[in-house]
DNA sequence: ACTGGCTCCTGAGGGC
DNA sequence: TGCCCTCAGGAGCCAG
């Protein structure tokens, strides 16, 4: 799944597509993702125009007169492509938004992703309410990290991870981000020193947009609007790179779990 | 207030 | 070739 350079990646390529047209029809084919899609969603789209598109954590906001919005998630394997509106329906695309001169197509083979609509403010919707800031933004200061972390004792790269204390970090990303700071992935929030939490506060902030200077990931299902993949992959630095010579130290990078999730880490470096 | 475990689903890849 | 097992980039929900 897409994480938040490549959602963003995906917001800027899409944006000036979509911006200005009015929605012709929604057609949903499987209404059964991680949310059922509403069923008034194709009654009360067409008409209204898309005025911009958004984005917060991993989700996509696409802003529509009338004081509506559609929120948009890709879950782990979705992905949005623009499409011909006679172009043939591809297996697992679940929707599409019909424009004036395009057709936007979700296809998710695992289903995790997800179509909501909302009116008034994106940010009272209940999925983004309780989102922490944004990392790449002022709001995500170093004081709140610090303030926010320091008395946790789940493993920091849990703590990263979740969207309640900053939006949109996922696997890939904490894993490289983790390694650049010299932290072991497992180490408790409370077990870390100010310094350090500052240098992974800092290399979090370097990774992801280092990450969306490449047009983000590509691992399996990521791809860019126009279908190209994107080129961050050649610098992880231990992501899918368990049983590999650390870069730095040369030692073998170790592959273990963290809550449900892999992680990798080299066991020289990070402590 | 936190923490860890479970859950939704399909597809890819490894081992035998 | 085919079967079975494990794992995958997310994240809300729940019990303890």
């Amino acid at each position: 799944m897409p994480e938040l350079p490549e959602v963003e990646t995906i917001r800027r390529a899409l944006a000036p597509q979509v911006a200005g047209q009015t929605i012709l029809a929604l057609d949903v084919l499987q209404l059964h993702l991680r949310f059922p899609v509403p069923q008034t969603l194709a009654q009360d789209l067409p008409g209204r125009k898309i005025l911009g598109l958004e984005r917060r954590g991993k989700y996509l906001v696409f802003r529509l007169t009338g004081d509506r919005y559609l929120l948009v998630h890709l879950g782990m394997s979705g992905r949005l492509r623009l499409a011909g509106p006679e172009t043939p329906l591809l297996a697992h695309e679940h929707w599409q938004l019909r424009l004036e001169t395009v057709a936007l197509r979700l296809r998710d083979p695992r289903r995790f992703s997800l179509l909501l609509e909302g009116s008034g403010s994106p940010g009272a919707h209940p999925l983004l309410r309780r989102l922490g800031p944004e990392p790449l933004e002022a709001q995500f200061t170093e004081t709140y990290w610090i303030e926010t972390v320091r008395h946790r004792k789940a493993a920091i790269k849990t703590l990263l991870m979740d969207g309640r204390i900053v939006a949109g970090v996922g696997n890939i990303y904490a894993n490289e981000a983790l390694h650049r700071s010299g932290i072991h992935p497992n180490r408790p929030g409370r077990r870390l020193a100010k310094a350090r939490l500052l240098r992974l506060h800092a290399m979090t902030r370097t990774v992801l947009l280092e990450a969306l200077d490449s047009g983000g990931s590509t691992l399996r299902d990521y791809r860019k609007i126009d279908g190209t993949p994107g080129e961050f992959n050649s610098v992880f630095r231990v992501y899918g790179r368990g049983g590999a010579p650390c870069l730095a130290c040369g030692h073998l990078i170790r592959q273990i779990r963290t809550g449900q999730r892999s992680t990798f880490y080299c066991p020289v470096c990070q402590t």
